[in-house]
DNA sequence: CGGCATCCAGGTAGATACTG
DNA sequence: CAGTATCTACCTGGATGCCG
């Protein structure tokens, strides 16, 4: 393994000293999504160097967190289940630094895996219990996100289809997340763009998506 | 802020650039046992250069997460509410790296710190809950810690003082927290070494904090 | 084209020395 | 004791090239 390490005997060391280094931890926030290729990862990851990307998923392999698994043809990356259990870090960390997020600057995208990821961070089970049943459609940059809530349970596939309420998701929303942002006065503004469906949902979806600063 | 930054609209990669450069977060794991001065830092981190200590300290400052305040002519650093919400970040990673440890290289050293928030990842309540409560003494490296436990909580302070059981804590008894090594054999192989009060306790110590592999 | 390897520039970490 | 200054080595980032 290329990081140096900390030289102590110690849980947290070890941790830091396996997905510690830059870009590490953010190959497996999209690989909890689901299995990526090399490419989808360097899509979802802009401003990785491929050289980084190359290292990283070398050294996240030789560590046991994930594995180059061939499938039909192609190669994809995927997490072992001992990187798997990395989930609670990553939702750890994802609510921590979302109270710190500013103001979305212009350069700050939002891909569809960081979504997802901040959807099942920010789900919130015993308010999503008490509605009915509902599938959100959102579009963010060139991909869609399926978003089905159905009694306490969230699934974040995705892919285009049938919605009660679609939307577009551009960094805006994170305001409505955080609460920042009425979510009539996001559709309003324009920072989400209502596609189809019944834009009243878009309340319920603010309900469901909440993380308080 | 010196960290360059992800380019991300997203918590994750928000977090990482506030905590995630080299030796931030281990700061902030100690620091989250109490308020340290310089010296104490660079002394829980033995491999630490002192001017990445103190630019850490600078960074982690601008960013909210600690504060420099002044204690009756001394200067110590203490996390602010912000930092304080790390916690669950740093045990959770303290809890997945624990189990990636491998048997203790002679180079590493075990810190009071990290013991304590090694105790305080690997602590079970539901079983403390059952036992009466106990005092324990360790004692690692030239600090003493004592650990209190008492129905469901758990109480780590340094110093020396009244123990049910005092034993020394090298990075060997990871291996009894792990389940690796049976808390019998951990006192007959030398691993941890009694220093007086009732040795029988020991076991119950194991039961107490356990994380399994 | 997807999946990297190579090359180079700049910045950050590490070791050590030094100062208020 | 609590840092600051300096120097070097390595790592990261960005561009580009290779190869099945």
């Amino acid at each position: 393994m290329a990081a140096r390490d900390y030289g102590q005997h110690c849980g947290v060391t070890r941790a830091l000293e396996l997905v510690g280094e830059r870009w590490a931890l953010l190959i497996v926030r999209d690989l909890l999504v689901g299995p990526r290729r090399y490419g989808e990862l360097a899509a979802g990851l802009p401003r990785i160097p491929s050289n980084v990307l190359a290292t990283r998923l070398k050294e996240l392999q030789e560590a046991g967190i994930l594995r180059r698994a061939p499938r039909s043809r192609v190669i994809v990356y995927e997490l072992t289940p001992y990187g798997r259990e990395l989930e609670p870090v990553v939702l750890a960390m994802g609510a921590w630094g979302f109270r710190a997020l500013g103001e979305p600057r212009d350069e700050q995208v939002l891909t569809p895996d960081a979504l997802t990821m901040t959807l099942r961070t920010t789900f919130r089970p015993e308010v999503a219990a008490a509605l009915p049943a509902t599938a959100y459609a959102a579009r963010v940059g060139h991909a869609g996100l399926l978003i089905h809530v159905h009694g306490p349970s969230l699934a974040v596939t995705r892919g285009d289809g049938d919605a009660d309420l679609a939307f577009t998701a551009g960094p805006g929303i994170h305001r409505v997340i955080a609460g920042e942002l009425a979510p009539d006065d996001a559709i309003t503004s324009g920072a989400v763009e209502v596609l189809h469906g019944r834009a009243d949902l878009f309340g319920r979806f603010a309900a469901t998506f909440h993380l308080a600063a």
